[in-house]
DNA sequence: CTCTATTTAGACCAAATGGTCAAACTCCAT
DNA sequence: ATGGAGTTTGACCATTTGGTCTAAATAGAG
C-alpha cells in the first residue's frame, strides 16, 4: 500500500536529487493522517479544528498546513485512505471458492475492520450520511462496479442452485448493515448489551451469529 | 407530552392569567424543530448555524434565540423528538402475537420509518456514531430495559421451541442495523443499485427481503 | 382605546478558527 | 564551513458565529 519514492532511473546524468525530505517527513504525514481520523471520526469535519489536530498529532498549526494546505485537502486525503480500506474485504470476496466459505470470510473480515478499524468504520459512516457529496463519484464508479462484479458472482450460485434466491444487492447491503453497525453503534450496543467487540468472546459470537444469519438466509443450513 | 400550564386553582382570586402568546407561537417552536432536523441531520451540530436554521424556518436569528435559549438547547430539543420517534415501534413489538408476524410487523414499522423520516434516522446515527455523550443516559435506561424486555419474550419464544434459538440481542441489531442501513446510507444504496425506498416497489421488495433473511434465521421457514 | 406582557428585529460583541506571511532553523551536498 | 532547499514557528488577519442588549412592534384583556 505504501507508495515507493519514485527514484530517477540513472544517478549519473544528475547527482540522486534524493530527497531532502526530513527523516520523518512521510511519518508525520501519517502522525496527522491518524490525528484527523481520531478527530473527524468523532467530531465530524466541521467539529474539529486544525489546531485540535496538530495538537493530537504532535506539531503546530501552521506546519500542520505546511503538508496539508487546508482542512478539507486533509479531511479528503483521510478519506482516501479509510476508503481503500473500506474497499479492499469486497475485493477479497472470493468468487471460487465455496459459497457458504466466502460468505463466511467475507462476515469475518468486516468484523474484524470494524473491531480493529472503528474510527475508519465511522468516519465513512458519517459521510455517507451527511450525503457524501465527495464520495459520490467514488461510490458509483468504483464500488458500484465492484458490488456489480460481485453480485453477479453470487446470481450465479443462485442460478446453480449453490445457494437459495436471493437479491443479491440486498444481501450485501445487509452483510454490510450488520457488520458495520458493531463499530459504529459501538456506544449503543454497549449501552443496551453491555458488551464490545474488543472482547474476543463477543467478537466471535458475533461473527458466528452473522454468519448463521446470512447462511440461514441463503438456505445454506450451517452445520452446528 | 405537551404540559398543561398551571392555571391557578380559583379564578375568583385573580382573573384567569391566560397566557397572551401569540396564536402560532406553537407552530413557530415546531417550524424551528423541524429546520433543526433538517440541517443538523445533514451537516451535523457543529456544521449547522443558527443563522441557517432560522433562515431555513422563516425567523431571524434573534428571534430563534428567543424561542431556544442556545443551539445546544435546540439540539437537545430535536434529539428528543427524535428519539421519541425512534423507540416507537420498538415498543410496539408485540409479544402476544406469533413470533412470525410480530417480527414481520416491527420490521415493516421500522422500515416504513427509514422511508418516512429518514432525516430523524440520520441524525440519531450521527449522535451514536459520534459517542453520543448527550444520549448515553437515555440509551442505558429506557432503550436497555426496552430491549431487555423484548428479549425476555424473544427468549421465551425460543424456550418454547417457537423459533430457533438465537441470541435476542444480536437479532436485535441486526434488525436495527438492516433496516435503519436503508435510512442512514440511502446515498450508497443509490449509488450502488439506483433505487431508493421512495419507489414503492423498491420499498415492498425490501421489507420482504429483510422479513425473509430474519424468519429463516429464527428457522421459521417463510411460506411463499 | 389603552396598557402591558410578549414577540421581533437590528446593532453589536467576544471568542474561535481557517489561513497567510515572513523570519528562523535544520539538514545535507558541495 | 556554507549555501540553499526543505521545514518549523510565532505573529497576524479576516471571517464566521454563538450569543447579548436595547428598542420597536404587536396582540389581546379590560
Amino acid at each position: 500500500m505504501r507508495a515507493m519514492t519514485e527514484t530517477s532511473p540513472d544517478a549519473a546524468v544528475a547527482p540522486p536529487p534524493a530527497r531532502r525530505r526530513r527523516k520523518d517527513g512521510e511519518a508525520r504525514r501519517v502522525m496527522i493522517l491518524d490525528a484527523g481520523l481520531a478527530l473527524f471520526s468523532s467530531v465530524g469535519l466541521h467539529g474539529a479544528s486544525v489546531e485540535g489536530i496538530a495538537e493530537r498529532a504532535g506539531l503546530s498549526k501552521t506546519n500542520l498546513l505546511y503538508y496539508f494546505p487546508s482542512k478539507e485537502e486533509l479531511y479528503i486525503a483521510v478519506l482516501r485512505r479509510v476508503l481503500a480500506v473500506w474497499l479492499d474485504p469486497l475485493q477479497a470476496f472470493d468468487a471460487d471458492s465455496e459459497p457458504a466459505e466466502a460468505f463466511r470470510h467475507y462476515i469475518r473480515a468486516k468484523l474484524t475492520l470494524s473491531r480493529d478499524a472503528p474510527q475508519a468504520s465511522r468516519l465513512f459512516c458519517l459521510e455517507i450520511v451527511q450525503g457524501a457529496p465527495l464520495l459520490r463519484p467514488e461510490l458509483e464508479g468504483p464500488l458500484r462496479d465492484l458490488v456489480e462484479a460481485k453480485a453477479t458472482v453470487i446470481r450465479s450460485w443462485s442460478a446453480q442452485g449453490r445457494i437459495g434466491p436471493h437479491d443479491p444487492h440486498h444481501l450485501i447491503f445487509s452483510i454490510w448493515a450488520i457488520t458495520q453497525h458493531y463499530a459504529d453503534f459501538a456506544v449503543q450496543v454497549d449501552a443496551v448489551s453491555g458488551r464490545s467487540l474488543d472482547d474476543p468472546a463477543f467478537f466471535e459470537s458475533v461473527v458466528a451469529s452473522t454468519q448463521d444469519l446470512i447462511l440461514a438466509g441463503l438456505g445454506l443450513n450451517p452445520a452446528r
